[in-house]
RNA sequence: GGGCCGUUAGCUCAGUUGGCUAGAGCGCCUCCCUUACAAGGAGGAGGUCACAGGUUCGAGCCCUGUACGGCCCACCA
């Protein structure tokens, strides 16, 4: 009895029993000494903020079966496990906690306090998600789990901003950025989400004052100017590379574009519609001209801070006031109307439009735009970082911003200057963190230059070196990092990285480090901040063997020195902030860390033996949601730090000049290439074999590339097609579906739905215990429940052939050398094969492993996990245990029990990686009772450690035979059903197979599996149906008449598929082009189908 | 507005370089609790492959267009 296996199928009991034995004896571990290849994946480390769901889920399971895959195929696997600080979620969180708890607010706790909350919060939710992974089955080698706050990855961080710093990769500025008011910080573009809401659109007066021509300008008033129009008149050290000096994106523009107008165009607005604008013309003057321009805003308060007005200068209603300034209501200031004809679209609204650079993105472009032109104009801030108004709001001061919109828009009205209060409808930016409306706000930044980073990544996307799975995914990739937006990293959070970037008086860093030592003071490269600030400069010196690389700027007119030290000068950190200098406040986006994932987990910038074995990694799986965020950044930084060319240092482009290449050489300094080993050769996957071999390796280490592969998982979706989240309340906590169907259950679902199609909708329900789940799982359950059963009638047997000492056993000892070339632990079946059904399911078998191969590498988890459900259940359990079950005991079964114990021994290789805990566990049983598989030889005591099942030879001729004989008892099946024939009692059949002598070899296998009995005696009352080339006659049964209906059928269908072939030989062209082989077969099966209908009449 | 993807059985989805009667699971119908498994077994019904053109001897698959759905990016004061 302690041999068996259970009756039923209990996933909590055996999950539990095989996770712990693994971590007992430490099955996940990998070493960098070890032997084998390398095959390595970094898990994207999941959020520390909550728990972990079923896209984490699908994204474990795949990485966990490549990982068991690759460790059983016997090479030198590590899946490295992490955890992410995602910081302005996880403050958000934290923040909102201690509000509700305490109501405290992290002014209140101060910022020593909270990161401490932080870190508690941390603990507990980290642990959870480990214990999560730990439920999955995930092996991981936790000895090496790592979060993106740790010591070792902040020392990453740290190393990384500073080559970024002296490279001038990294330069501070003024942005506009996304300001959430109630946090407190810039949040990223990719944490916004957009609301629509209901407002109005106020349309104001803004008096046009004659007095002034804008002097600065040439005259130009009429349709055409002179210069070129603003907005063409870009700047011309604009680089080609797509960037400005902010690195804002280069715009494009030709003449076909929409932003001219056609005035012969029918769609032009009305020249001069003065109804639709609600406009009064001036009663002098050679041609009326109105008074005043009318601007339509949906956000009146935020004139307060407008510095032009903006017209298109082809806009005949408006362009001759190009030059003229308006009075700014309710400030008095006077503001220049100007062209802008990116920002005016003059079809929409009155074509007039207030700019307010500080405030608006669209507007703090033309700020940009008309920097350095004659007409460039100002930049006011009237905003207070906590969303209240400031001094430049003049009396408006310390309002918060809804209320001055009121008394704005109240004022105006006051004044007669509020033309019309329309309502309006539009869309919203809110803060994903803290549900507040977004405000644009201007603040100084560190930004990352992307140009020079993100050229090489393109590349090697563009090439082939990283490959994505599917192949479609790589066009956003490419398209994103095409836009080398250059990327803003500051976050005013206190949960990260901190910048390491110390700030204060230049003069004092000049007086004592510059000029302490200036003969080593190496000027290492000039950098221009800002346009037109003389006096800024970019200076790396080396002092005492302590690097130091300093950025000034003018601030108010005082030079102020940005000064960015490595990671351990402890001293010279001490030695600033004595000098009064201090560290920056603001903490690294999140994704800084993330992007350095692959080589940080890995020990970077130590050059450890992990980081020689196991980078670049063998492939990463991730969603395509993040394949901007992540992926992009990943290979960007992977490239800069792990690259042996200084690629991030080349010139992108002359004409930016701020970046020398003389210092280029220190990233090479870094970098050893003794740490490789020259043996290592390719990664797993036969693409990369018959492409380039293993200079493909070579190369994509030169280039220090995180990954060779990216595969996208697909996005789970609720019933309704919707996206999981935690706040629509439709989110399935794998650990639900765990404890109602089991581990095992949901990998193997999961993988099942690991299409190419991108997204899987998931129907969910809520169980009696209010957990929430899904009948899909009902698959995977169904699935690890027939292997469970049918483990269990094998080792049943076994047990019996145990007590009696069998002879069938006995004879496999003998037989047991007779063909084996492998090693001890090989699956591979190859006993003395006598019967058809055991040539037939070992070709089976050897199909299955090859397809599964091919399958997952290919990443497609879905093909390996139905391939391995078809041979299992289809072809294992419904035909060849079926086949073999009444011989079994008996001295006829041959070596089917061998073939049978083989086989299943080959199915728990093969589908462990998918369903590791119910394989373990039967792997186990089966170890004590056929400890050499029936002559196979030594098996390793743990699967997880076993070999890869290799795929023999197909057995062509078993399989078709096997095929035929299927037909034929498909058919004997289908009538004894239609005839409600007494499951247990045998038909009378008769075959007449006179073109297929083997079949009588078979009879044996018919009878049993369709549960007759083959006579020769001839009836005249039989049914007669065909099936594969054989006659079958059936006696004993009754009712004729369906057999009258069902050979009409088949007549029918006969017919017409014999009509459709000879149409088609009929057809000349197909003859001629199809090819031979198909006409051939064409004229075949018409030959045999009409001798079929002819036996039918 | 730009880009990407999808539309195949009642539901969820496969369908490889175009090639015989388009498949699976669930659900449904009939029969069967046969000593591995009713979470099972045997059989069955059910599809004008979104629509319209085109290419081809031949189209679910390739091309063009349309409709509907989804996602990403940019978002008009």
């Amino acid at each position: 009895m302690s041999n068996e296996l259970p009756k039923t199928y209990e996933p909590a009991a055996i999950e539990a029993e095989a996770y712990r034995v693994w971590l007992d004896e430490n099955c996940f571990h990998a070493e960098p000494s070890s032997p084998g290849e390398p095959y390595s994946i970094v898990i994207p480390p999941p959020n520390v903020t909550g728990a972990l769901h079923l896209g984490h889920a699908i994204n474990s399971t795949l990485q966990d079966i490549l990982i068991r895959k690759a460790r059983m195929e016997g090479r030198n696997a590590v899946w490295i496990p992490g955890i992410d600080h995602a910081g302005i979620a996880t403050q958000a969180v934290v923040e909102k906690q201690l509000k509700e708890r305490d109501n405290l607010t992290r002014h209140d706790v101060g910022r020593e306090g909270l990161v401490k909350r932080i870190w508690e919060w941390k603990q507990q939710y980290g642990d959870r998600i480990i214990s999560q992974l730990k439920r999955l089955g995930c092996s991981c080698d936790w000895d090496r789990t790592r979060f993106t706050l740790d010591e070792m990855c902040a020392k990453a961080v740290r190393e990384t901003f500073f080559k970024l710093f002296k490279d001038g990769l990294v330069y501070r500025g003024k942005r506009l950025v996304n300001w959430d008011v109630h946090l407190q910080t810039s949040i990223s573009d990719d944490e916004i989400y957009h609301e629509t809401v209901q407002t109005h659109l106020w349309h104001i007066k803004y008096p046009i004052v004659d007095s002034g021509e804008d002097p600065r300008l040439e005259v130009q008033v009429s349709g055409k100017s002179e210069r070129p129009v603003a907005g063409m008149a870009l700047e011309p050290q604009v680089s080609a590379q797509g960037t400005d000096e902010f690195g804002e994106p280069l715009q494009t523009f030709s003449d076909d574009e929409g932003s001219r107008i056609d005035l012969s165009n029918d769609n032009a607005p009305d020249p001069v519609d003065y109804n639709k604008t609600g406009l009064r013309t001036a009663s002098t003057g050679p041609s009326p001209r109105p008074t005043f321009l009318v601007v339509a805003t949906t956000r009146p308060e935020t004139m307060l801070g407008d510095t032009a007005i903006a017209v298109h200068s082809e806009d005949p209603r408006w362009n001759w006031a190009i030059g003229k300034f308006v009075e700014l209501p309710l400030t008095g200031r006077k503001i220049p109307i100007i062209a802008d004809d990116i920002l005016v679209d003059p079809k929409f609204g009155t074509g007039v439009v207030k700019v307010t650079p500080a405030h608006d993105p669209n507007d703090y472009s033309v700020w940009q735009r008309h920097l350095s032109q004659l007409d460039a104009i100002d930049i006011i801030n009237i905003m207070n970082p906590d969303g209240t108004l400031n001094d430049a709001a003049g009396k408006y001061k310390g309002l918060a911003l809804n209320k001055a919109r009121h008394a704005v828009a109240n004022d105006l009205k006051d004044q007669g200057l509020l033309i019309k209060e329309e309502p309006y409808e539009t869309q919203v930016g809110h803060s994903d963190r803290s549900k507040t409306p977004i405000q644009p706000y201007l603040s100084d930044q560190w930004f990352v230059k992307m140009a020079p980073l993100a050229e090489p990544a393109l590349r090697v996307v563009r090439d082939g070196t990283i490959q994505f799975f599917p192949e479609r995914h790589a066009q956003q990739y490419l398209s994103w990092l095409g836009e080398k937006r250059d990327w803003p990293i500051s976050r005013q959070l206190w949960w990260g990285h901190r910048i390491p970037v110390w700030t204060g008086d230049a003069k004092q860093l000049g007086m004592t480090i510059f000029a302490a030592d200036a003969a080593d003071a190496k000027v290492i490269s000039p950098m221009t901040i800002h346009a037109g600030d003389a006096g800024n400069l970019h200076r790396t010196v080396k002092i005492g063997g302590v690097e130091i690389s300093v950025q000034t700027a003018f601030v108010n007119e005082e030079q102020v020195a940005f000064v960015c030290v490595p990671p351990g000068s402890t001293k010279t950190e001490q030695e600033l902030e004595r000098l009064g200098f201090v560290q920056d406040p603001d903490v690294l986006d999140t994704w800084f860390s993330s992007a350095l994932w692959p080589h940080s987990t890995l020990g970077w910038p130590e050059q450890t033996p992990e980081l020689a074995k196991w980078y670049p990694t063998s492939v990463l799986l991730t969603g395509r949601d993040i394949i901007t965020l992540w992926v992009a950044r990943m290979v960007m930084m992977g490239m800069y730090n792990m690259g042996q060319r200084p690629m991030g240092v080349q010139p992108v482009s002359p004409a930016a000049g701020e970046v020398t290449t003389d210092h280029a050489l220190a990233n090479v300094e870094n970098f050893d290439p003794k740490h490789r080993e020259p043996e290592q050769t390719l990664p797993v996957h036969e693409y990369a074999q018959n492409t380039q071999g293993r200079d493909a390796r070579g190369r994509a280490e030169d280039l220090g590339i995180p990954f060779y592969h990216v595969a996208i998982n697909p996005t789970i979706l609720d019933g309704k097609g919707e996206r999981m989240s935690k706040s629509k309340g439709n989110g399935v906590d794998p650990v639900d579906v765990i404890d109602t169907h089991g581990a095992d259950a949901l990998r193997f679902t999961l993988a099942t739905m690991a299409t190419e199609t991108q997204d899987v909708r998931m129907p969910v329900k809520k169980d009696a215990q209010g957990r929430n789940t899904s009948d899909k799982f009902d698959f995977g359950r169904n699935f690890c429940n027939k292997l469970w059963n049918a483990s269990r009638f094998v080792i049943s047997n076994l047990e019996l052939t145990a007590a009696l000492g069998s002879e069938a056993q006995a004879r496999n000892q003998n037989n047991k050398t007779a063909e084996r070339k492998q090693n001890s632990d090989s699956s591979s079946v190859n006993p003395a094969l006598k019967s058809l059904p055991d040539r037939w399911i070992v070709s089976r078998f050897n199909a299955t492993v090859d397809e599964a191969n091919k399958a997952l590498s290919a990443y497609r988890f879905d093909l390996y996990a139905k391939t391995c459900y078809d041979f299992f259940w289809r072809d294992f359990c419904d035909w060849y245990v079926e086949a073999v079950k009444p011989t079994l005991k008996t001295e006829s079964g041959g070596n089917s029990l061998a073939i049978v114990t083989q086989i299943l021994d080959g199915v728990l290789r093969l589908m462990h990686p998918l369903i590791p805990f119910i394989t373990e566990t039967i792997w186990w049983k089966l170890n004590e009772l056929a400890p050499d598989r029936a002559g196979l030889g030594t098996v390793h005591k743990r699967l997880i450690h076993s070999a890869w099942p290799q795929a023999g030879t197909i057995d062509a001729q078993a399989e078709e035979r096997f095929t035929l004989v299927q037909e034929i008892i498909v058919a004997i099946r289908n009538v004894r059903n239609e005839h409600k024939a007494d499951p247990k009692k045998p038909v009378v059949v008769r075959l007449e197979s006179g073109t297929i002598p083997w079949l009588k070899d078979e009879h044996r296998l018919i009878e049993t599996l369709a549960v007759c009995r083959i006579h020769s005696e001839p009836d005249p009352n039989a049914i007669r149906v065909s099936a594969g080339g054989a006659e079958i006659y059936i006696s004993g049964l009754i009712g004729p008449a369906t057999d009258k209906l069902r050979q009409t059928t088949q007549k029918e269908a006969l017919v017409r598929k014999i009509a459709a072939m000879k149409s088609r030989l009929g057809n000349e062209a197909y003859t001629a082009k199809a090819p031979a082989a198909l006409v051939e077969e064409t004229r075949q099966q018409l030959a045999q189908a009409e001798a079929e209908l002819s036996k039918l009449e």
